[in-house]
DNA sequence: TATTGTTATACTCTATAACTATA
DNA sequence: TATAGTTATAGAGTATAACAATA
């Protein structure tokens, strides 16, 4: 019999590797993974959108948008673009780098998806997934709260 | 059938709320994630480690290491104190605080543990950890190196 | 000459607070 | 008065590079 700490040890033993080899992609391509979750967001929610909806999405500060903007407009991917009819507000809106790069990502997360699962059996895949959607039901059940989805 | 990409979604779904919430109970202590991670590589490994023991342990620079002793030093969870026969170096060791600090986190993550496993059924519970070695282990295979387990 | 750890410097992400322009 | 976004400031984590002390 497998004990729990084990289960949990491995869990968070998968956060790691997951995380470290997602920051080191993105290095390859100049990106942060703030950033992209910002980009992320923006192909989520459909663009444009402006500082304070990303802000609300992402669940951080206006202060904080500014500079992911700041970094993300240098590097070509985002255009800033004054809102049509509230002259306060600024809109935010994927350069045709950004359009392309965004394209590039989701073959590249469809393929690292495949190499992942595809040699699993069906049945363990299937029991795997069931397990992962109970960890997260329980997760929230018992006041983890789940971020908006911004991902992939 | 459940696609492939779905899965990734969920497991990285999985990987940020639990960075997420790991984030903010170690906050409410007065700690950060890679200060905690250096407290782990210390009982792991064995109390005292020089820096270069923490930095090559954490895969960070020297640099980085004096800055996180500094922090949990100050916080009084660790001190420094000089090697016994190489006098450029530095030993780090738990102080009483820290090592309470451990147990109960290691109390904590057993409690986190039943809380997230114990009503799944018996079956789908060694299937899912067995899914996530085999994940581990094709992470691995495929070239995504895995760090020296500094978990709890 | 090589290693250990520090200081110096810089960049990213994050926050709070003060401020401007606009609603 | 309230909101959108900026600048100002600060702290954490990370890196590289220069340096001192020691091996």
């Amino acid at each position: 019999m497998i004990r729990f700490e084990e289960a949990l040890d491995r869990l968070l033993r998968l956060t790691v590797v997951l995380n470290d080899d997602m920051t080191r992609s993105l290095a390859r391509e100049g990106l942060t993974v703030s950033r992209t979750q910002l980009l992320w967001v923006l192909r989520r929610h459909g663009e444009p959108l402006t500082h304070r909806q990303l802000a609300d999405a992402l669940d951080v500060t206006a202060r904080t948008v500014t500079g992911l903007v700041d970094g993300l407009e240098a590097d070509g991917f985002v255009v800033r673009r004054p809102h049509p009819t509230d002259r306060r507000a600024m809109l935010v809106a994927f350069t045709e780098r950004g359009a392309d790069l965004m394209r590039t990502m989701r073959a590249q997360q469809d393929h690292f998806a495949r190499l992942l699962f595809e040699d699993m059996p069906a049945d363990r895949f299937e029991t795997f997934v069931a397990a992962m959607d109970d960890v997260l039901t329980r997760l929230e059940s018992v006041g983890v709260p789940e971020p908006e989805t911004e991902k992939p």
